[in-house]
DNA sequence: GCGTGTGAATGGTTTCACAGCG
DNA sequence: CGCTGTGAAACCATTCACACGC
């Protein structure tokens, strides 16, 4: 999802597919969990409802990785924590900068499971003058000026991107001229990226229009067949037009016909 | 990831692929910005630059909400902006509650590009009785006592969760029982609801993870990769893939099988 | 002509179902 | 016997290529 030409044309036989992947710190989460409870083993079955996913579907992920667990037993716990985080690239610290340190920035930097697991916040970049030299969980701010330095002196090659979506793309240009080559974009942009680059991104108000999408949809279908599986709790009907109840007169009027 | 039940397509009439509900909030993103210049028609080569994806994707996804272009012209941009809106569900307003004013509700809150588009913060919550009545983006915090009677009051049907990975399903249990159906959930944790309620996750720490798999991929692509799937439990140490430089001292015990 | 709209081809992912092994 | 590992089937998504209509 990169750039344009983003096809690795089957780099090596070393293929897991993109979806496993995207599975695997669930999967391993969920160890974790358990590991914690020192439990040995786990089924497939037990694991898969830990994550969230269906058994066949874990089983076939942990085939990409090999053959790590024993049958009629199931997958050993600890040696499965190793393997994916192996696998992930967790068993090498990696540093990391985050770029734009508004309310989101200081809360990313503040978020716990950043430095838990082979994520180290290397450094805090803003544009604003006053905040440097600022701490923010527990690191003091500095000044953009730096980024090429900071980037080149700790070996960076995965930067979060928390600014206003104006400063997005030029942030990463430069980010990327520095050496780094892995993006976290909370910016509500598009970037462009040169080839090799990888880019993910994670925007709050397409997620939002996601979930109002199937919501609308629940709301248009209030004659459900014989079906009868859940029952909604509250059974008050919600969201239709909502120009009474609200405290709040502000109409969004997002379009006219 | 859309809770359980999958919705027959019995009806004939709505079958939009999850993939392009997906890509619907980037076209529209687009197409606003299109439209602020007062561009009047786009091509689909040219609103697919702009949204980052190909073009041949974008007409068809655009053939599953109906016949909205003109050929040898394009799109019609304000037209497109309205159809897309509304067949997002974001010509009405959801009011949407924020639970966990920690940093990140707080830096959620906001959020501008929240407000902005049909959403509206209709209550922030937060469990701490020191936070109740402290403004947040100009919205008082209330205590979650209240939680019940402020999504019955307000209609509302989405609720955001950033609490601490603890507190979500608790939290989540709470916001299902009065009636909310769409949580879009910040806690690195799996939430367990009933159906017909659709969950969307945001978790860091996964994206993350992500990057480290490729950008480990990258390096070990200068060094040949030694492939790691030996045999059974025997070899598992062959890591020697990528130079163990981090001082990460939280490896986990290798485990022989 | 030009660019949309869409069947058909391709590629990737999930699910099924069962063989195989501890 | 129970549970993993995996071909094969079913499903979904992307890409191709071209007919069609402005």
């Amino acid at each position: 999802m990169a750039t344009g030409r983003t096809h690795r044309p089957a780099t090596r036989s070393r293929g897991i597919p993109e979806a496993t992947v995207a599975r695997l710190p669930l999967y391993l989460r969920a160890l974790t969990a358990l590991s914690e409870r020192s439990v040995p083993t786990v089924s497939s079955e037990e694991l898969a409802a830990a994550a969230g996913v269906n058994s066949a579907k874990l089983r076939k992920d942990f085939s990409y990785l090999g053959s790590y667990g024993t049958r009629g037993v199931g997958y050993d716990v600890e040696y499965l924590v190793y393997q994916i985080s192996r696998e992930l690239g967790l068993t090498q610290d990696w540093p990391v900068v985050i770029v734009g340190i508004g309310n989101l920035g200081a809360a990313l930097a503040n978020y716990g499971g950043f430095a838990s697991r082979g994520f180290r916040v290397a450094a805090l970049i803003d544009a604003d003058p006053a905040m440097a030299g600022k701490p923010v969980a527990g690191i003091p701010v500095q000044h953009s000026d730096e980024l090429e330095k900071i980037i080149e002196d700790n070996g960076v090659s995965i930067g979060v991107i928390a600014t206003p979506a104006g400063a997005a793309q030029p942030v990463c240009d430069r980010l990327v001229a520095a050496g780094v080559t892995s993006i976290l974009n909370f910016a509500p942009t598009v970037l462009t990226v040169p080839d090799g680059v990888d880019v993910r991104k994670v925007d709050l108000s397409i997620e939002l229009q996601i979930l109002a999408f199937h919501e609308q949809r629940k709301a248009g279908e209030e004659a459900a067949a014989s079906d009868g599986a859940g029952p909604v709790p509250a059974g008050r009907d919600s969201a239709a037009a909502s120009a009474d109840k609200g405290p709040d007169g502000d109409v969004p009027a997002v379009m006219p016909a």
